[in-house]
DNA sequence: TTGTGTGCAAAACATTTGCACACAT
DNA sequence: ATGTGTGCAAATGTTTTGCACACAA
């Protein structure tokens, strides 16, 4: 990611937070700074050990609260990976994409499909649902999962 | 569902249930009839005050451990329909299908379409992934909540 | 009888919240 | 100065587990 994206995204969550009478503190600027840096999915647990690890002091209250907001603000996504726990992904790299997941070695492959897309909206319009989001995961095991077996 | 169909269900678990050694208690019989009786989603919490209220007493650890055996077993299977509980949906029930959610009012619409699995088939074999299992869900508003808004 | 299951209460996790103090506006 | 944010620790909600007793094979 270029350094002026970086700006970019850092600017809109500067704006969110303005346009919701929401302050600007140095550990929100520390957590988008470092998501950007971090690998495509997360949870608060591994982001927590992630910035402790740079020695950005933020709390795991922090995380949590601040993980809402930029989900709020759409930097962020919800994707249902795990269950038991939160899993999130970063939006501003890519465009829309879903996931394939090896059960095995737990290895994501995101994927864009047009031809899915366009069939997920056709069935929502069929179902007079309005959409505001929708999420594909494939799951199974990767090749080189599959050939140990 | 038909009689003879629970019935069947009924011995597919108790099946189950011997080849893996394990015994056949009142309380997995118990929690076997009442699945079927029970409406498509649940999760623990649900189920465990359905059980109670038709004075069936098993206790909250023993649901978790049946149903545990029971998605091992196949007759149930976990949908991400919220991430903070899990959601189980009876399998026996209907063919492979797909959910609707109203983020307003919470409503579950199943869905079945041949483009769409295929298609997902598909993109597993473009990325040679061999595929156990995938879920699909559109999120939005349902046409009675869009209306009120 | 021998092993597995059950219920209870406690533990384990992930996440949220109340409160006193700190900082952004 | 005023209100919002933070960190801590405690509370919450869900699920898992250790243990003594009960039941299925």
């Amino acid at each position: 990611m270029k350094k002026n994206e970086i700006d970019q995204l850092k600017l809109n969550f500067q704006q969110y937070l303005k346009d919701k009478g929401l302050a600007c503190t140095s550990q929100r600027d520390a957590i988008i700074e470092h998501l950007v840096k971090e690998t495509s999915h997360f949870n608060a647990d591994t982001f927590v050990h992630s910035l402790q690890k740079k020695h950005l002091p933020v709390s795991r209250a922090t995380v949590y609260r601040t993980l809402q907001h930029l989900e709020d603000a759409g930097i962020i996504r919800e994707v249902a990976i795990n269950t038991s726990q939160a899993y999130y992904e970063f939006t501003g790299r890519t465009t829309h994409h879903e996931h394939l997941v090896c059960e095995n070695c737990g290895t994501i492959i995101e994927f864009v499909d047009d031809q899915l897309e366009e069939r997920i909206e056709q069935i929502a319009r069929l179902h007079h649902l309005s959409i505001t989001r929708h999420t594909v995961q494939i799951s199974g095991y990767c090749r080189s999962c599959h050939e140990k077996q």
